[in-house]
DNA sequence: CTACAGACCGTATCATGGTACGGAGTCAAC
DNA sequence: GTTGACTCCGTACCATGATACGGTCTGTAG
């Protein structure tokens, strides 16, 4: 089994060397021991565990402040399951709510789309006019 | 009539005084004329339609430097309807993308929600287990 | 033995969108 | 004529998530 170095820690789960040393800089992986006497720190299991427990995290939309979170309830022997679920539940409900944002951008946009005739001087430009226009 | 000082200008367009400044230093709306001998500048009625326009961009997913360019285009006589549109419609093509995006982070948080027992010992816990596992 | 690839480390820089601070000036009311 | 509310202006700072730089050290291959 090769060891590994932060490149190959970074190689295998996708992220840049400088990142991962980001994240050790945010406390969310711990900077392995450097061998005695000098030369490449080895990142064990866990540590590149953690790491893909961050890139799938990212992936669902928490933060790096959240993920950290999370790990700390991965480690905190305390901590129960539900404290867990409530995290991703209330996750879910944030991410609900950024898409009810975004589909208002949408129609928004969509309105502005539909009553522009496509072509023509900009004086005339139904899209500019409505941004302009300070109806609320 | 009362005069647009930077406070009425912000009052009326809802943003921050420091964030008008902002955009000033920005270039999304020029700085209005000192007047002579000193005193509060001037926000004049087509600075404050810029700030409403920024405003409006804002809300439609425009970032800052795609709204200035929307106001350059606005403030180009060689400009077209056609130009607008286009960036209309990339624009709402960005937002759909980043809506399923969101989607995606919906439907991997609720299988992870799912799968969860809900209560128990944190060393079961499903979800903790479903992040780290990299099957990816 | 020497060159080159990586690792190591602190620090700086980037983009995005603001927010805050401090000192000076101005204006109107009391 | 002083207080308080604004304005003006430059500069600094915030969060978020990285990315880059430059110099040193070490390990390996040729």
């Amino acid at each position: 089994m090769k060891p590994f170095t932060i490149g190959n820690a970074a190689k295998a789960t996708g992220v840049g060397v400088e990142t991962i040393r980001f994240y050790e800089r945010r406390g969310l992986i711990a900077q392995p021991k450097r061998p005695e006497g000098g030369g490449a720190r080895d990142y064990d299991a866990d540590t590149v565990a953690r790491l893909h427990f961050i890139c799938k995290a990212k992936e669902m939309g928490f933060s790096l402040a959240e993920t950290a979170e999370l790990l700390a309830l991965r480690d905190d022997g305390e901590a129960g399951c539900a404290t867990v679920r409530a995290r991703a539940i209330a996750k879910r409900r944030e991410i609900e709510i950024k898409l009810l944002r975004l589909k208002e951008m949408c129609s928004l946009l969509d309105d502005l789309i539909a009553g522009c005739p496509g072509s023509g001087e900009l004086s005339d430009c139904t899209i500019l006019g409505a941004i302009e226009t300070h109806d609320r």
